[in-house]
DNA sequence: ATATTTGCTACGATTTCAGTAGCAAGAACA
DNA sequence: TGTTCTTGCTACTGAAATCGTAGCAAATAT
């Protein structure tokens, strides 16, 4: 019995909770997976190596890093480079231009919150 | 022995990997929790009940929903009104508004996945 | 009165994550 | 050449989150 082979989800395939694999929903699984989120953010600089990033994420465990980094290397989100370390792609940095808004609405929230 | 209350991420508070308790991290925690972005999506329009949601969502089990539910009420993000259902709040419209471009993100991305 | 729908709670099984230890390969130094 | 660091990562165990299903009380519809 082989264990069954853990991918990053991908469009036209079955995700989570969706029969269809429309772009978006596969997106949402993706970036819906713990530390998924906050990995990008701190890959919204320079290139990190492994423990760097391990470091700046928080401190999450090896593994766990390595399983999303493995997702998002899948889906063309992050790269190796050699003597670098890890980086976003040219399109990685596109979805994070979408996501930089974020800290100004969370600004305003955290008031909203008292 | 009660169980610890389990709440959603405020800012102040430490979070999940930062000591720091700044907004943006404190919203990534949060988006990050598995479903949170595929219930905010899905309540991008009209109001759902609980099972709509539920369905919509593409059939997390109920006790998980709540949970998020919670947390996001909580969070002043979604609010539950009376004979309509489960909504977002004004500041949850707005943060969907920032999330929007992800569907035509998506399309291209999925593209270049082959 | 009976049947449905709705908003949940409970609970055991499964999966994921946390936390720590450690190893192989390469660079830096002695 | 040997030793020490750093780096990228694997392994392992226990804890926590999630899944999947069952079911119940209140409200509504028939």
């Amino acid at each position: 019995m082989t264990k069954p082979p853990k991918t990053a989800p991908r469009p036209g395939r079955r995700v989570r909770g969706s029969t269809t694999g429309r772009p978006v929903m596969v997106l949402l699984d993706l970036l819906g997976r713990r530390w998924v989120l906050r990995v990008l953010w701190e890959l919204r600089g320079d290139p990190l190596t492994f423990r760097a990033l391990q470091a700046a994420s928080g401190g999450l465990s090896p593994s766990v890093l390595n399983a999303r980094l493995a997702e998002l290397r899948d889906s063309k989100i992050v790269e190796q480079r050699p003597d670098e370390g890890y980086a976003l792609t040219r399109q990685g940095r596109e979805l994070l231009t979408q996501l930089a808004p974020l800290t100004a609405w969370s600004e305003k929230w955290v008031k909203s919150l008292g």
